[in-house]
DNA sequence: CATGAATGAGACTTCATTCAT
DNA sequence: TATGAATGAAGTCTCATTCAT
């Protein structure tokens, strides 16, 4: 408050929900009627904090006040903890899974072209986005909600599957690629660029001194250059 | 309780993790080693739970009952759950690392064989145990203790990384692989093996119905074949 | 909303309970009787939950929707839970005790007879109908509410025990009855069927098995044939 | 504490629980381990409270503490408030229970004795006690814990049901009794007991003025001696 | 007058931690 | 040392009440 000192935001809000505008200090907050609004900014600081501190270590009333409403509000619009979780999931996920259809039905060009797109399209919306840290939720609270683990392989995993299986199918139809086992390979595919989404959303999230950092970027292309030369016929090899 | 009863000397470090090499099976008459077993057996419960359960959801209770010993007892050896989590995790990431530098010594024959061999030991001996399930509690805790995050990074991450570099190096140097790009070449390595591993601990052990399961294994192989190739020098394209 | 609008005046005691004779049927074009009518509709409703489920377990939202206002509206008339619960029990109240006197009337026949009639019409205007369910809300709260208990006595409990020791006292003049004590008479006169009423509002409501039950009706007669019994004068004894 | 002002104890616990003696003012309110005395301290606390403010209106806590320990420790006893109250009922209940077989069993004498003594001993033991509170409770919230209502039923009213029945039954086969029906006299035996039992823990409890208040004793000897003398033979009725 | 979105105190319950025994 | 009864802070969720529209 006094001039000197700059004062930094509060570290609270870092990324503060907007308080509308007048926002006065004075007691009563100046509660706002924002229907429609709501929803996709409680799941907005949802998601964040999910990310950050996971599902068990996010307090209900964190989420609430990060959206810029009270303890109550939320309760208006998720009737539980676990089902604001669910549509976080859902809302990210549904997204996620309308543009890797979108992206993959029709493409012309190589399926090595299709597969760098696919890969690349992926990291930019999600792997690199808040929403990538879902994975690492699903991951770690799994096991303790059995529904959740199903809501996510019957929304997510089984979904991709089929993508990246249907793809790898197409290059070695059309003879671009030899002809490999199809799961695997899709899994072989997508792993490195979950696996680095992981890293992002952990380790890389904290203030750690590592004299090898990777950029995910470079890693995503060596992976491809890799998998790719793996996967194209060569030369003399000819089915 | 009575006088007399001369305890055996008390563990040169009551609430030190234990140092790994301690635990010699030596003793035989498995009579009365009680105190000094104990926090090996704690921390061996609390990886346990830990693993399956998360951070959050063990409950220190149940980590003492499953060591067979009081929730009073655990506090005896460990200040608490948070310094209990870290001996868990440091105790076992000491092992894995040990076991790795172990399995890569003095290799003879192709560069190839040599990572088959190194991942196809990282799996049995670290992916398809409960010790995966550390990477899974690092993974959804990091951000939550910074500290067990770096500690990770200098006793995990940084060891690997240089294990699989200078492995993809030796390949280089011997003429067997193109001159790929070091770190993201590793990475794009492991990271499927280190993801299989998650899923097998998280949505794999899940009642979860899913029709596209994928045998970690084949896995393995098809990346293995795939990678391999993707790095080898092909016939025309000399160095 | 607009201003041209000439909303009916409003009622002259917004708050007031409503004093049971202003609800007449008049004004038949059953249009837009509405902000009369509503405290009686609200009470009605409030009647309704607080009997069924009493005074804690009933939300004012529910009284709201079940008289088809808004949450909001109840606070229109009623500035609180308690305040509305006080008035549906004194609003209610007034009604049975309206009912009570006009049941006494003014009586021709044998004192027993007369008695017979009261009971026999206090079960079938009161002890049988919702009214009923007021008994069980004010035992249950009384203690919570100490000047409802009050109010209570008041107009419940010293009227009918007038009415009934006038009763008894009636029948001891003419010769009817023994010389009983008035005040435990009346009381053992009317418990039973209290209870009876109690008994059908609370766990006679519920879906219990249970193979004693009681005809409430049969119940009354036997219990009237009892006491009325007791009360007479027999042959042989004195005046 | 000091030597002149007479303090009375602190208005929180006018029951105090009895603060084991030394009870110093220190902070750590110098906690105890009483296994075996805390269950039926929590039960005593619980049923005052239950039967003062009735299910809902007791918290947790105040139970907790009128029985002199931490909200933990209740739970330690009694998994959820709802058990906590259906052990009340229980306890409470299955002595009533006992004591009514016991008294009725072995009796010498005419049956209009018995059911003066079978009447006389409830009034004592139940009916003047805070026990007689539960059947408030019972009615109050029945509808809202329908397998209260159930254990109630099973526990209370088909048990005391069978015993006035068999009471009434024995007077009828001795020729005391005219050939009353049965089901319909034993409650009108006990309602009015009940009744009063019900009025002292509700408005008997508030500080009403009253100027018909009934004395309980008078009013159960005036009862009997009505609802007897309606029973009982006339000299020239013969059974 | 009416609405219903928003609030926040407070209830029940859990569980890491302490400490008398 | 070991135990486990006891504690109390903290979390999820409810609901009476308020108030901008």
């Amino acid at each position: 408050m006094s001039a000197t000192v700059t004062v930094e935001p509060a570290p609270d809000a870092p990324i503060a929900p907007l308080p509308s505008g007048g926002d006065s200090v004075l007691r009563p907050p100046a509660r706002q009627r924002r229907k429609v609004a709501r929803p996709q900014e409680l799941l907005d600081a949802a998601l964040a904090l999910f990310a950050e501190k996971g599902y068990a270590a996010t307090r209900t009333e964190e989420v609430a006040q990060r959206a810029g409403v009270s303890k109550g509000t939320l309760y208006l619009y998720y009737p539980s903890k676990e089902e604001l979780f669910k549509a976080v999931v859902r809302s990210n996920l549904t997204t996620l899974i309308a543009e890797g259809q979108e992206a993959a039905g029709s493409f012309e060009g190589t399926t090595s072209e299709l597969l760098a797109m696919l890969l690349d399209t992926w990291w930019e919306r999600v792997g690199s986005t808040p929403a990538a840290g879902i994975h690492k939720i699903v991951i770690a609270e799994a096991r303790n909600f059995p529904d959740l683990a199903q809501f996510y392989a019957d929304e997510v995993i089984v979904p991709a599957d089929r993508l990246f299986c249907s793809t790898v199918q197409r290059g070695i139809e059309r003879g671009e690629f030899r002809p490999v086992p199809l799961h695997e390979t899709a899994l072989a595919l997508v792993a490195p660029l979950i696996f680095a989404a992981l890293h992002q959303h952990s380790i890389g999230a904290c203030p750690v001194r590592m004299d090898c950092g990777v950029d995910p970027r470079a890693m995503l292309h060596a992976h491809l250059d890799l998998v790719l030369r793996g996967m194209q016929v060569r030369p003399g090899e000819g089915p």
